[in-house]
Order: C-alpha cells, then structure tokens, then sequence
DNA sequence: GCAAAAGTTGACACAAATGTCAGATTGTAG
DNA sequence: CTACAATCTGACATTTGTGTCAACTTTTGC
C-alpha cells in the first residue's frame, strides 16, 4: 500500500518521449529488454539494477541515467506491456461466425505466449502480487472494458450460435489456458520431458485448447 | 543458478519432525502462516523476516530460533504445499465415468483455488521464476508422475467414453483454469466489479468450468 | 572545429536486510 | 524446588543494494 504508485500517474510516459538522440533510444531499449528478462525471473523485489546493467552490459550508474529509480523502470515495462497486448488483442467482432473468430482468438493469444513469454510472466507475478501497481488501472473503467470484452459472446447465445455460457468465466477460461503457455512453461517442459516446446508441439497445444472450448461453447 | 536449493535435498523433513515441545509447534505454525503470506504477496525475494515476524508478532531474532534461514523458511513451505497437493488431489480412476469422475476433479480444484489461494500463489510464483527452487522435483520422475496422471484420458479415449484429445494438454488445461481463480483473484474481481467471489458467483465460476471442459471433450 | 549538450563512470553515502551471539527468562522433569 | 533444557531478545557485524555526484569523454549542431 505505502507505495502503491501506478503506472497510469506515474507514466502517461513512453508513447510522447522526447525523442532525443538515437544513443538514447539504444540503450533504453538495451535496459529494458535486460530489465524485462530480470523482472520477468526474480519478481520486482528480486531484480537488482545491478543485475539488469550487467545483462545490459553497462556500467550500473548508466542505468540511473535512463531511468531515475527501479519503480519507474519497472513501471515504464507494464505500461509497455499494457500497450502491447491492447494493440494486438482487439475485440471479437460479433459480426463474424463464432467459430472463425474464436479460433482465430485463441490462436492469437496463443502466438502471444509464445513469442512474448517474458511480458505474460512479468505481468501475471504483478497480478499474483495483488497488482499493487496497477492499483488505478484495474479500477479506471477495467470493468467495464472487461463487460465490452464479453458482450459478443451474450449476442451469440442470442442468435443461437452458442451455448449459454456466462461470459466472464468463459473469458477467464480461454485467458487461463492460452496464458498457461508462457507463465507455467517450467512445469509444462518438465512434464512433456522436453527442454521447450517445438513449433509443431506448440500447434498441438494450440489445436487442443481452440478444439475443447469451441466443442465445450456448442460451436462447430 | 548458484544457490539453486531444492527442496527434497534440503528438507526430506516436516514430516519427521523431532517433535519437541508444544511452545515450538505453536510458533513454527504461527510463522509459517505468516512467512505463507508475507512470500504469496511478495514473493521470495520481496518477503523480509522483519515483516513475517511483525505479521507472526514476534522479534525478529525469534523466527530464526525457528528457521535457520528464509532459504529455509521458504523451502519448508514449499514442501508443504506440494504435499498438501498430492495428498488432497488423488488420481483420476479409470473405472469410473468420465462425467463423474472429471466433474468431481474440477470440482475438487477448484475448492483447493478457494481455500488455500496463497498456497497456489507461492506456488505459481515459484514456476513463474523458473523454479529454481524445485529443480529435483521437476526432475526426479515428474515426468512419469505426470504420465500417469493423464493415462486415463487416454483409456477413456479408447473405450469410446470421451474425444481423442492429447491428454498432456487437456490436463493442463483443467489446472490453468482452475488455478486461475487462485493465483489471478485480482484480474477477476476487477473484471467481475466485486472486492471478492462469493458462495454463489463461485460456484458458478465451477460450474462453467466443468460444463465447457466436459462437452468440449464429448462427455456428458 | 568548437562550444554546448549528451552520455559515461568511479567513488561515495545511505538504507535495508540478514544472520549471530550472549545473556536473560521461562518451562519442565524428577 | 531445583537443575537442565527450551525459549526469548537486544545489540551487533556484515552484506547487499540503492541512488547521487562530480569529473571526464563523446557526440552533435552550427
């Protein structure tokens, strides 16, 4: 609670940086993808500015210099994050069959654990911790953000084209199983015996969760 | 990596406890309830021994009389929580019917996301990390635990009794769905608009889960 | 090419957390 | 009720990490 800053306050930052030099730019992005890898294995707490420098391979004040505190850095990364899943998850468009766009969903989100494993991981240990830094983005209008998110699945019951599932936990659903790839890929490796799941074990895990939950909603 | 404790290595203990006074068993517990608080929210690094101990209402110098160290601390309480586990969720019998056997499973997990969320938290953190802390776990014969956890997918499948759906992932799926009530409790209350799930929204979050899983795999 | 701006870095001061220890207190067996 | 074991706790030493600063070097605009 005592330092409950959120991003929003803290970082309406990062889309109108002033766009200095290209040196700038270069080893911002340097520390933040060091930073993303660190955040993403030891938590906030655990992750030293020393060790984010190191990955970086700068000299520990040079860090400072980009950014003030480790709270800012850390803030500017879920607001990154944030941007990024908004920009590439855009809404399921009622219009279309259930079938095709719900796969296509899936797929995505899928294609999403798959390629950004460090930002899901980053955020879900945010969310475990209570999300004591998104204090204001999950009250500023997240419900009703989440209700806009759900709606479609109520007029496709309405038209008949689904079961009548309630909308929120079949979105939990479909988020729980797709994020599951990234966030528990530790347990999952071990379990399948591998070191990491290959393109065409990955489309086997992508095929199963898109064939049970369209079957599980009533859609062919 | 370097100091890559496991769990089995360093505590086969906790259940051969040298059972000492009543005073020890009483503050061990208080300790432990409050370090499983204290690592839920903040994670191993995060959690500090002052703060379990103000949370227990002890000094400081009176959880290490206890527990030599948080390594320790922390590895014990790991142990807890998978024996917790593997005791509460036994296997799945193929003798029995699908839609019996599968509904009561989830159902049972979805009661453990309930009653024991800061359990599934310190756990889920501890993946995310890369579970450095439970190498042998996930090493000694996890992956033949796990087979024989989902060979009942597979016997099901050919009496005809469900779909041939690739059991690994179809396990997974019922863990990510159901943990998901645990370990991202935040997300979902925000989404839902509710400080918390009550009775009833609860059990209508199981009985979504079940519905979908159940038809998606062609069981009734 | 030369000032001003941007970037780099070693050294320092400070804060937070860990683990130890010795002496005091409390509980308990006989 | 006494001696021994168990428990408690204030004080300390050590480590680790943070953030600042001033002096230095490089880049850039003109």
């Amino acid at each position: 609670m005592s330092k409950a800053v959120n991003v929003e306050l803290e970082l309406p930052s990062h889309k109108g940086e002033k766009s200095t030099g290209r040196i700038r730019k270069k080893n911002e992005e340097l520390i933040i993808n060091a930073a993303k890898e660190e955040f993403a294995d030891k938590g906030y707490h655990g992750a030293t500015i020393d060790s984010i420098a190191r990955r970086a391979g700068l000299p520990r004040p040079n860090v400072h210099y980009y950014f003030d505190n480790k709270l800012q850095l850390y803030a500017e990364i879920l607001s990154i994050i944030i941007d990024l899943w908004d920009d590439a998850l855009n809404d399921l468009d009622p219009a279309e069959e259930p079938a095709v766009a719900l796969r296509e969903y899936i797929e995505r989100k899928m294609a999403f654990s798959r390629r950004y494993p460090l930002d899901s991981r980053i955020f879900a240990k945010e969310i475990l911790s209570g999300a004591p830094r998104l204090e204001t983005y999950f009250q500023r209008g997240y419900r009703v953000w989440f209700e806009r998110k759900t709606r479609v699945f109520h007029e496709w019951t309405e038209q008949g084209k689904m079961d009548a599932v309630d909308p929120a936990h079949l979105m939990f659903l479909i988020w729980s199983a797709t994020q599951h790839y990234a966030d528990f890929e530790t347990q999952i490796n071990a379990a399948m015996g591998v070191s990491e799941l290959d393109d065409k074990a990955f489309a086997r895990a992508t095929e199963t969760v898109v064939t049970v939950i369209l079957k599980g909603i009533g859609v062919s």
